[in-house]
DNA sequence: ACATTGACTAATT
DNA sequence: TAATTAGCCAATG
């Protein structure tokens, strides 16, 4: 198996695991990687996640992931807030943004 | 091997 | 609170 394989397993695997109507910033992903995985296999941080979800196109809830502004990815923001509000994701009340406080989700609180 | 780019974050102003 | 700047890590040309 290739190394970094396990890398892009795991914050595909992470992200399927968000709950719907709940998000996950890219920091918070690469800690929770970074920490379940080896040292060998560590990546360094968020842009690498956003690379690996890139990457991963469809068959991902890519729209539960959102940076830490609480704003969806730079592209195709439209459709990740479409997408949100469609899931009941609590949303600020500009509407452009995610609400963080309520809507923040962590593997281990739940 | 060097420079540029990108689905980022945190600190500063 | 919002805009700017600097730092970050890996991929890509």
């Amino acid at each position: 198996m290739r190394v970094g394989d396990d890398y892009l397993e795991a914050v595909l695997d992470l992200v399927a695991q968000i709950p719907r109507g709940r998000v996950m910033t890219y920091g918070t992903i690469a800690e929770v990687i970074s920490d379940r995985l080896p040292a060998d296999e560590r990546r360094g941080g968020p842009r690498q996640v956003g690379y690996v979800l890139s990457r991963a196109g469809g068959g991902v809830p890519w729209w539960r992931v959102v940076n830490a502004a609480g704003g969806p990815a730079a592209s195709h923001l439209s459709a990740a807030l479409t997408a949100l509000a469609s899931e009941g994701t609590p949303l600020a009340a500009a509407g452009l943004r995610v609400d963080l406080r309520a809507a923040l989700w962590w593997p281990v609180e739940d």
